[in-house]
DNA sequence: CGCAGCGCCTGAAGGC
DNA sequence: TGCCTTCAGGCGCTGC
């Protein structure tokens, strides 16, 4: 989504939103109320993109799982997947998403209150907030699994199911766990930053529809450590990774680096 | 209230 | 070859 939002923000700053239209769920059609409005900034939280208008309404994107934004030229018809578009006069911002897990919402700046997570987004993995104390006592308040925590968004924001499983291979830490010392939470709250930071830099990570606003492919995909390669090596200590579904998610884990129980070795972080 | 589980969606991939 | 089933999962909602 970083990545998404530096493209962008160039490309639709200043502009104004001369039409729109969106698919009649719900999810996507509030997207229309933006028509009208002029937009000063494109800010980003976890992974939800901010689009400040001249109103002091923003409208608020968030891609779920297939969703892609595009630029097209407004003579061109958008294909049946564009769930929502703002003509922004010659060129069209489209908001393209197969499955529909995307939303759109436009409301008063900084009301999310109809966006539960969003209302309850940790703090930002760059921002000096997040701290290893900080992500100690926040995991120290719940009694989930840690996986479960960090994919609810509010111990940190912008951690999904691919970073999830990186940072907590990195940091040795088994996604089941419901409890961390001191020393195993600063090691994951390092090993969030460290993951997240280099996939920014390598243009995010397409494994299935993730594309970026030109609609080229990220290259993080060809570097992930642990996610996706259950049954493969182990990079660090050659065992085999294993399968688990954790929160209903397909969760990649070294069941040597990553024990259950005990305190975490954070003498093997990388 | 917190947590677990489910439903939303549809193309891709695998099985027979 | 073609049909059917299974899988992928971010988030909001529901119910215990």
């Amino acid at each position: 989504m970083e990545t998404i939002r530096r493209q962008l923000a160039p490309l639709i700053v200043g502009r104004q939103v001369i039409d729109a239209d969106a698919h009649p769920s719900a999810k996507f059609a509030t997207g229309v109320e933006a028509a009208g409005a002029a937009i000063l900034a494109v800010e980003r939280r976890g992974k939800y993109l901010l689009i400040q208008l001249d109103d002091d309404r923003e409208l608020v994107i968030h891609l779920g799982m297939t969703g892609r934004l595009q630029i097209r030229g407004s003579a061109t018809a958008p294909d049946p997947y564009v769930r929502a578009w703002w003509d922004l006069g010659g060129e069209r911002l489209e908001l393209h998403d197969v499955r529909r897990f995307g939303r759109v919402a436009v409301v008063d700046r900084s009301d999310h209150s109809s966006m539960p997570t969003l209302a309850a987004l940790g703090p930002e993995p760059f921002d000096p907030a997040f701290t290893g104390a900080h992500l100690w006592a926040a995991l120290r308040a719940s009694r989930a699994r840690v996986k479960t925590q960090l994919l609810s968004q509010r111990p940190v924001a912008g951690v999904g199911n691919i970073y999830a499983d990186e940072a907590l291979w990195r940091a040795g830490v088994h996604p089941e766990r419901r409890t961390l010392g001191r020393a195993g939470a600063g090691a994951l709250r390092d090993e969030i930053i460290q993951v997240l930071a280099t996939a920014i830099d390598r243009g995010g990570t397409t494994l299935r529809d993730y594309r970026t606003v030109e609609g080229a492919t990220g290259t993080n995909q060809l570097h992930l450590e642990c996610y996706g390669r259950a049954g493969e090596p182990c990079l660090r200590c050659g065992g085999t990774l294993s399968r688990l579904v954790v929160d209903g998610r397909g969760t990649t884990v070294c069941r040597t680096c990553q024990p259950l129980r005990g305190r975490v070795d954070t003498r093997q972080v990388n």
